[in-house]
DNA sequence: GACCCTAGCTAAACCGGTTTATCTCCGGCT
DNA sequence: AGCCGGAGATAAACCGGTTTAGCTAGGGTC
């Protein structure tokens, strides 16, 4: 069983290769009469072309990349990827191409590769670093790429992303509102950019905060919360970078026998399944909707459009049972 | 910018580009000697052989696929899903093609145009149906597949697959040792092969039983379960097919004041941090190692080997606080 | 009627590999 | 000396498209 090719088509048609490919591909060059005889012939013999080899001769790959550089194991338990991968195929007609890759050398060997061989259209770039050597790769190698999450304005590629200072003041301002002084916030990994974004604005609105650092794991959020929890000068807030570390936060705290909210309030970083159940209080973002804005900025970068910036709509703090007034205002 | 060809390399070496084919390929036909030669110059000028060129010559294409057919919306709640793919890339040193598309027949589609364009070295079949095209499908293609969570022995295709029905009776068992007579089931969606092998194996060990139809969701999960507890014939234990729909499920149960695990006993098929954190008994699998042994089995397939089905080791019951003694057996 | 243009098409090169047919040279055997 | 065989290499075809150069026929212009 074969499928038909080009050839097959023009054979049957009685023209040659290049009048079909004109014909198929809309352009000129083709009498209207040989365009709807070669159209005809190609639909009967179900026909689809090869995106193989039409990445060959340097046209669409009809696929975009994504390379995620993590232990595979923690993979499975980030929704937020899964949620941004679903989004980004809801607003794409073509093929992701995913690899997981171990480090960030062969992520950039990856992106070359991918590159050299037109075996993508473009490329999404998550996990911005604070000086991502991605951006100067992507501009060099003239690969359309979309910057995703980042801080916005990164070189001359596109970006779709999300404002996290001020979503970060906005829930310091929260917790000082209920009378919250002393706040701790467990940060994600700090050579992420938005960590640092995040941190920066966390130190510019508190009044007495404290920053420990943390790597979306259980274990990460336990261990910082027990930390913060016995120590002499206890938060009375703590705000997480990711829902996991908030919820194991929780827990320790229901294990040290400190209630929340009357004794601590906790507040996770992007909302989710978790969070509703444990009621968290969290920043919800609609990182479906996200995804499918990246995706669509990749499309119009690919299609030749200018980069552009998008900014997604600021996070909402969704309030749930685990904020409350800071155990001294309430005397 | 341009990468090196094997065109380029053969200027440099002073070979032909057959001679280097078969050189850099490992291959008879030239002097150890050349090899060497060609290898040296290769390797200085950083070459990499394109998986696009290589592919359309009827080699290998340097990557799998994976179909999901699902409304996008609905995805990223499934950790299964990415907790598989991510196994699947712990084994894999190829990308992954992921395609999510919403009917049955475009997945057909797809699968022929991966196979007709030597896009992919082969393919996952996931979601199994009661009776599946793509077995066939696969099968007249020549395309390697390998059954991903079937029922075993599927035509002649390589599977790896888990005893969903010794599973269903374990659990079961364990409610019965446990006093419960009247069990109810609230199962997945009908059209899957897995969900009729567990409707058969509950239907079977059960003593008074009932199944309602469920599709994954928060909402049929709440719905099915405020449907049954409501009923003049109360269950004393519901069997879940996911973790969403019993956090769902005992969530209602509280908002009707049934009591956890004293009237009322929940399990929960696939444990997830959702059940842990909600301290429901679960029926656990290591999805992540199961996602990589059909990695590990899709590849071996692809190099040749013949098709082997693989029994992956039998989901274990993590029994924590949500199951307990039957109302009746307490007096 | 000679000339030029253009529409419409074909032939051929090209993309970057693999594979096959062919050609040359050298050594061993009788 | 003559013949055969095989190793080592090259040229060329091929995969399935795109793209460019070139050819032909018909119409308009002077």
């Amino acid at each position: 069983m074969k499928r038909p090719t080009i050839k097959d088509i023009a054979a049957a048609a009685g023209v040659s290769k290049g009048a079909v490919s004109l014909a198929l591909n809309g352009r000129s060059g083709v009498s209207d009469a040989t365009r709807a005889r070669v159209l005809e012939v190609a639909s009967g013999l179900g026909y689809r072309p090869s995106v193989t080899a039409r990445a060959l001769s340097s046209a669409s790959a009809d696929a975009v990349g994504l390379v995620l550089v993590r232990p595979p194991r923690a993979l499975g338990d980030e929704a937020f990827f899964f949620q941004l991968i679903a989004g980004m195929q809801s607003s794409m007609s073509s093929a992701l191409l995913l690899q997981v890759v171990s480090s960030r050398s062969d992520e950039i060997e990856l992106y070359r590769r991918w590159w050299a061989e037109h075996r993508v259209d473009g490329v999404f770039l998550v996990d911005l670093l604070v000086s991502d050597p991605r951006v100067e790769l992507m501009s060099s190698l003239g690969l359309p790429a979309v910057v995703v999450g980042g801080a916005g304005h990164h070189g001359s590629l596109a970006s779709v992303w999300a404002d996290d200072y001020a979503a970060m003041t906005s829930v310091v301002e929260y917790l000082k509102s209920l009378g919250h002084r002393r706040i701790a916030r467990v940060a994600g990994l700090s050579s992420l950019l938005h960590t640092v974004r995040r941190d920066q604005a966390f130190l510019a609105s508190v009044v007495d905060g404290v920053i420990v650092a943390g790597d979306y794991t259980a274990e990460a959020g336990a261990v910082a919360t027990r930390s913060l929890l016995s120590s002499a000068d206890a938060p009375s807030a703590i705000v997480y970078d990711n829902d996991v570390m908030a919820v194991a936060g929780a827990e320790v705290a229901a294990s040290l026998g400190v209630a929340v909210p009357s004794e601590l309030s906790i507040v996770a970083w992007d909302d989710s399944v978790l969070c509703q159940h444990g009621r968290l209080t969290a920043l919800s973002r609609d990182t479906f909707a996200f995804g499918a804005r990246a995706a669509r900025a990749l499309l119009a970068v690919v299609e030749g459009a200018s980069p552009t910036d998008v900014e997604d709509v600021l996070p909402e703090l969704v309030v749930r049972g685990s904020t409350g007034g800071a155990p001294s205002a309430r005397g």
